[in-house]
RNA sequence: GGGUGAUUAGCUCAGUGGUAGAGCGCUUCGUUCACAUCGAAGAUGUCGGGAGUUCGAAUCUCUCAUCACCCACCA
């Protein structure tokens, strides 16, 4: 059957996706001839998620590295999955409940994770499908999922894929056990929209313009102090007036009803006496401990600064140091928490707490803060306004700004494991690609925080943590137990109570109790016992840290593991390298002592064409199924891979996309030319060669398989793609198609097949080559064009080099044929010389190479230059345009046709080039220093471009002066 | 405030010590039987400025300028 015209490329990669799933081409251990294996693991995308260019990108490279392994007999297994995503997945769920008037708490727990689960079951698979347009070779048969086997799992999408649920319950446990992970009250990021804690690295800096308010805090006890006012030319102060209060600045007035202190630096002159003294806080006359600590700047504002320890990191950190209360005042949704607030209302007085609470109770604390604002100017003690830029912190998931909020919450005590993960990428354990991404690892390691790991949400893996009363204290508690099931708590929870108390679970959080019962002995006991299971959830990315081991079957010691693991490469963007990456190589080496990869390949973004990163609110996304839509995967694969200059982020425009369509068009014509030509269906082996240009197009051959190696091994991924475009189009097409016609449609037989099998095996050779990069159109070809053992995906990658094939002889006579072609296509067009027709050619002295070169490749250097006939003569006549090549003087007799200003013109173009250049070579060339200092072979290879330049240059003379004879 | 990267043809970008490249765009020509999603020929660069190292610098060092991104608690 002859290939069609065209390749349709919608129709063909359907059906070639089929026809490789249904071979089970993708499965691990596939075309595996030997020992090695290689993994990649897929970056989970978000269950409910669908494909953006930055997927396409990511999943291209990683496809193009796990082809080109499963060809080159690897035991390959590329490793699908999705990730439950919490925030974003629940965010999901609620805004459709939204649509219906509902909210998740209109719902039990259990009832709305079903709901999630069937939200997943829906769009779960979306993401699948778009990744296998791409043309992703996933092994699907192992897709896993983060959340897979926690309760409520329907399976659905991830049949087989281990528990991954109870990996993450068990490196919980085995983190907990190791003293990896704590329950603390510490100051979290708090995002009011959710209602839960995130992590630091969930915060983004919005600069946002807002306001500087001054507030002026009385000085108790009759204090004050002298405020400069007036200073002369040295910055000495003249002048200053006795104050019985201190100015205080802040952007959150509203947390003023949170202060607890103040603090001044140290070394605050104007303010030493007052250490240690008190101020009073407006509005409810609470009293400030006046704290000394080198967090205050003197430089700033008054240089005394207010201290609200439970709603701002620093002020929290100062009032650790120096024993400051820590008073909440807000709700998990940011209004005001005055009403009932025990903490709040220790301290002061009866009447102002009554009108504050009355004020600002309940209220958001927006509004809370205008009240206060207005108050602060009613009542005299705001001391002005500045208009400030600053920058506050949002949710990166709710857009809202976030609070410092004092809770109890679960963190991975990072500092305790950041060693390995970095000494891992020190010592090239880990590769980090591009280096650079290597210095931002290393910062953000060596300078870790806790990472905060629960979240009060309801999508995700339950914290695994019981909590009892204690034994000796009722009252007391809560005690933890940690285990990975909740027959293991209550193994735990009988150990430590004894065999008396009936235990049960049940309760709601860290509420838990129990029933004291006094016995004889007056020993207090327990009768009964109720476990209460931590109602918060992981982070995300606490499970996904455990994507490697987790995949592959972790805690069970699984075949996969042991062959697969460590993986080899991670393909994966600069934006999750804290998230994500940072992430799995502390936890691999926390829960099984080793790194989760040997390379970690970090890309850049995908940019729109104008260099803006896309985003839906700009518009500016280019979808990357319409884009196959439209020019086919293999184009869109081929634009992707050709534009991952390591580390740079790249443009993408469809003028790009549409170059790289007509490049596989071009292919296309090329196989077809060989099968019209009788050229299919070559071997594996390497056809003998006797005609100079089968030699050549071998040699080249070889090269490129030589160059694509090489780049895809440095991850190179756009000098691969680079190479094979020069070689397909700049060789194949250009140079040897039309090299072959004459031999194909000849009437030699002997080089008729030799050339039908030279052909026949160097376009597979462009197939096997590309396959990786653009898979759809060359495994249509493979299957096309001859009978085939096997698919393409699995045929046998080459194993040939550049010096096996290569022929010195046929490089130099065809570059020879070449060089002559392209002289005489020039100086044909420069001249006018109508494109169809043939002139004779006349050469004056023309060497042994010449010689040989032209008496071998006659039919190909007239049919492609249009030359008629070759005579030598003893000298070119009037009006001939000469022809400059290597070792030979060539002239077109063209009186008729000559225009002698034109080719005048063009002679002293060329030799003014040639001139500048051999003015730089022989410059370099008198240098002593070069000749000592270089390496031998550039300086002979330096001496022998200048001879042939010098050549040349004489030939070019030579016909300048015929030309000006003539006129 | 700290850090990283970038600056090369009109545009988008390759190019880590040895005669400046590609794609697109542009100009001229071309329906030769693989391909007009094509072919041939062409024009366009003090490689951001300056200094240094070197026989030799787009490439290494320093510096300045501009841009981008990341990190950061500045009241």
């Amino acid at each position: 059957m002859p290939l069609s015209k065209t390749f349709d490329a919608q129709e063909a990669e359907r059906r070639i996706y089929a026809a490789w799933e249904e071979a089970g081409a993708f499965a691990a251990g596939a075309n595996a001839s030997r020992e090695e294996s290689f993994c990649i693991m897929i970056p989970p995308p978000n269950v409910t998620g669908s494909l953006h260019m930055g997927h396409a990108f990511n999943n291209t490279l990683q496809d193009v590295l796990v082809r080109w392994h499963r060809m080159r007999g690897f035991d390959t297994l590329w490793q699908p999955g999705q990730d439950h995503a919490g925030i974003a997945t629940q965010m999901v769920v609620e805004r459709e409940l939204a649509r219906d008037g509902k909210r998740r708490t209109d719902f039990s727990r259990e009832d709305f994770i079903d709901l999630v689960w069937k939200q997943k079951e829906r769009s779960g698979g979306t993401i699948i499908g778009q990744l296998k347009r791409l043309g992703a070779s996933c092994d699907w048969s192992r897709n896993a999922f983060t959340m897979a086997g926690a309760p409520g799992d329907t399976r659905v999408g991830h049949e087989n894929s281990p528990d991954f649920h109870n990996a993450v319950m068990r490196v919980f446990v085995d983190m907990y056990r190791k003293g990896f992970i704590y329950r603390g009250k510490r100051l979290v990021n708090w995002d009011p929209h959710f209602e839960t804690a995130i992590s630091d690295l969930e915060v983004e800096q919005v600069e946002t313009d807002g306001h500087m308010w001054r507030l002026r805090y009385p000085l108790a006890d009759g204090q004050t102090y002298e405020h400069p006012v007036e200073f002369d030319e040295d910055g000495n102060v003249t002048a200053t007036e006795t104050r019985d209060y201190l100015t205080v600045a802040t952007t959150r007035p509203e947390t003023m009803l949170g202060d607890t202190g103040i603090a001044v630096h140290p070394d605050d002159r104007r303010y030493a006496h007052l250490v240690g003294k008190e101020a009073i806080l407006p509005l409810v006359g609470r009293r400030l401990r006046i704290v000394a600590d080198d967090y205050a700047d003197p430089e700033k504002g008054t240089g005394a600064v207010k201290m609200t320890p439970a709603h701002d990191f620093n002020d929290w950190a100062v009032g650790q140091r120096t024993g400051l209360r820590a008073i909440n005042v807000m709700t998990p949704r940011a209004g005001m928490w005055l009403r009932d607030n025990p903490d709040f209302a220790e301290g002061c007085d009866p009447d102002g707490l009554a009108r504050v609470t009355e004020a600002v109770d309940g209220l958001d604390r927006y509004e809370a803060r205008d009240w206060i604002v207005r108050t602060a100017e009613e009542e005299g003690w705001l001391d002005g306004i500045d208009a400030d830029r600053h920058m506050v912190p949002h949710g990166d998931r709710s857009k809202v700004a976030i609070e410092p909020y004092l809770t109890d919450q679960w963190f991975v005590d990072a500092e305790k494991i950041v060693g390995p993960a970095i000494d891992a990428v020190r010592d090239g354990r880990t590769t980090i690609l591009p280096e650079a991404d290597r210095k931002v690892y290393f910062h953000w390691l060596e300078n870790i925080e806790p990472w905060c790991i629960s979240r009060q949400l309801w999508w995700g893996h339950q914290i695994p943590v019981w909590y009892g009363p204690d034994r000796d204290d009722p009252a007391g508690g809560p005690r933890e137990f940690c285990a990975a099931t909740e027959a293991e708590a209550f193994d735990l929870a009988r150990e430590y109570y004894g065999p008396g108390p009936e235990i049960r679970f049940g309760g709601e959080g860290a509420e838990s109790g129990g029933l004291r019962e006094a016995e004889g002995d007056g020993v207090a006991r327990f009768a009964e016992v109720t476990l209460a299971r931590e109602t918060d959830v992981l982070d995300t990315w606490f499970s996904s840290g455990l994507w490697p081991i987790g995949t592959l079957g972790w805690p069970e010691d699984t075949p996969e593991l042991r062959r697969y693991f460590p993986t080899d490469v991670l393909i994966t963007g600069f934006d999750i390298i804290f998230f994500w990456v940072a992430r799995m190589m502390m936890m691999q080496y926390a829960v099984v002592g080793e790194r989760p990869f040997d390379t970690v390949y970090v890309h850049a973004l995908v940019r729109d064409e104008k260099g803006k990163k896309m985003s839906k609110s700009l518009g500016n996304v280019l979808d990357p199924l319409e884009l196959i839509e439209e020019y086919g995967a293999d184009a869109v694969r081929f634009t992707l891979t050709a534009m991952a200059a390591m580390g740079r982020d790249l443009r993408l425009s469809k003028e790009r996309i549409a170059g790289y369509r007509n490049f596989g068009t071009k292919l296309w014509n090329a196989a077809r030319f060989a099968e019209m030509n009788g050229a299919v269906g070559g071997g594996a082996d390497v056809p003998a060669a006797t005609a100079a240009v089968n030699r050549w197009i071998l040699g080249e051959t070889g090269r490129v398989r030589e160059k694509v190696d090489a780049a895809l091994d440095a991850f190179r991924f756009n000098e691969a793609a680079d190479a094979l475009y020069g070689f397909v189009w700049g060789k194949v097409c250009d140079w040897y198609v039309e090299f072959s016609k004459p031999l194909l449609q000849g009437e030699d037989e002997e080089l008729r097949a030799e050339t039908q099998a030279v052909m026949a095996w160097v376009i597979d050779q462009c197939l096997i080559l590309l396959q990786p990069i653009m898979p759809f159109l060359t495994e249509e070809l493979w299957g096309t064009l001859g009978e085939r053992s096997k698919m393409l995906v699995h045929a046998d990658w080459p194993g040939y080099t550049a010096a096996e094939l290569a022929d010195e002889a046929a490089d130099r006579e065809m570059g020879w044929v070449v060089s002559v072609i392209e002289e005489v296509r020039s100086a044909r067009a420069q001249m006018h010389v109508p494109a169809g027709l043939y002139v004779p050619m006349l050469a004056t002295e023309i060497g042994e190479t010449g010689r040989a070169a032209w008496g071998r490749n006659e039919a190909l250097i007239k049919r492609l230059a249009r030359i008629e006939s070759l005579e030598e003569v003893d000298g070119f006549p009037k009006g001939t345009v000469t022809v400059a090549v290597e070792g030979a003087s060539l002239g077109l007799p063209l009186a008729g046709v000559i225009d002698v200003a034109e080719e005048k013109a063009r002679l002293e173009k060329t030799l003014g080039k040639l001139e500048k250049e051999m003015g730089g070579l022989s410059g370099r060339l008198s240098n002593p220093k070069f000749v000592e200092s270089a390496p031998e072979e550039v300086v002979d290879e330096t001496r022998a471009t200048l001879a042939l330049k010098e050549d040349e240059a004489q030939r070019l003379r030579a016909a300048l002066e015929r030309l000006a004879e003539i006129g």
